[in-house]
DNA sequence: GCGTATTTTGTCATATTTTGGCATAATATA
DNA sequence: TATATTATGCCAAAATATGACAAAATACGC
């Protein structure tokens, strides 16, 4: 499972690396060294390669020509790169996606189980004032499961 | 159970002894070396491993995409982090979790039954001020009891 | 109280992880 | 085709984590 926070330096040429936390459960549990990056919210979202066919698989039984079917494949589907994490341990975020989310220094990698996200550090901390508190009482919701 | 206080050195490594109360609770009632460091409020918290992962079932089964389900797992799962108890009964406190928790020197360990909390020293004589009074008014929820 | 056992803390060496740099390769652009 | 841009491979420095050992502090039995 990927879990915890961490936050790495980004290189000029989009370079990172990836937790090696994180590169243990891929290697371990999911017995890959690709990924799958794409969009989602404010965040880059990364899916092990395996757990990305699988999301695929979902997809494409969902109803066609339903409006929200089709925005959402528009949106997650058609932003996905597929990257391969190299010797260092590092990946290449393509620039587009980099731009997109202004990360250029600092990001942070949030691990959320079944995949993780990337977030710029900037919009991080903006998402954080605003939802931390909302999450506190949310938390609320653990005694009931 | 985890039951008690008590105040412990961090080292510049960011090394800390688990108390030997709790380190045998973790022992003998959960049969684990390992913890999952998470926040809380001001604190950190520290759930024994196998009851984590209970936790992590439960939230595995909610809607991937759905707004709260997000949320939450941004949160809960994006702030923790497994650790374990080596030969000297001692555990590293990830660096992000330090700074974001403002502990250098020392640390206040609360016990609370089924897992326990890792406070700053500040922080925990700023809370105690305030909690005192707050308990004074929530005690009546304790009359179910 | 004193001596012994346990727990906590400090230190150092080693291993792992992360970062930076540079040269080359591949791709896109004019 | 030439040139600029972007991507990749490789090496090594810097930062961080881990393991092992021992000193200091504390608790415990007598």
């Amino acid at each position: 499972m990927f879990r915890g926070q961490f936050i790495h330096k980004i290189s000029k040429t989009g370079r990172i690396s990836v937790p090696s936390k994180f590169r243990e459960n891929l290697k371990k549990k999911h017995k890959t060294k690709n990924l799958i990056l794409s969009t989602f919210e404010n965040s880059i979202i990364c899916y092990p390669y395996p757990e990305w066919i699988k999301l695929e698989a979902k997809i494409s039984k969902l109803p066609q020509f339903k409006k929200e079917t089709v925005e959402f494949e528009r949106y997650l589907v058609g932003n996905a790169h597929e990257c391969e994490i190299d010797n260092e341990g590092r990946i290449m975020i393509p620039g587009i996606l980099r731009r997109n989310f202004k990360i250029n220094n600092n990001a942070i990698f949030i691990g959320m189980l079944s995949r993780f996200e990337i977030w710029s550090e900037n919009s991080w901390n903006k998402n954080l004032k605003r939802s931390f508190d909302k999450f506190q009482n949310s938390r609320e919701v653990l005694d009931g499961i």
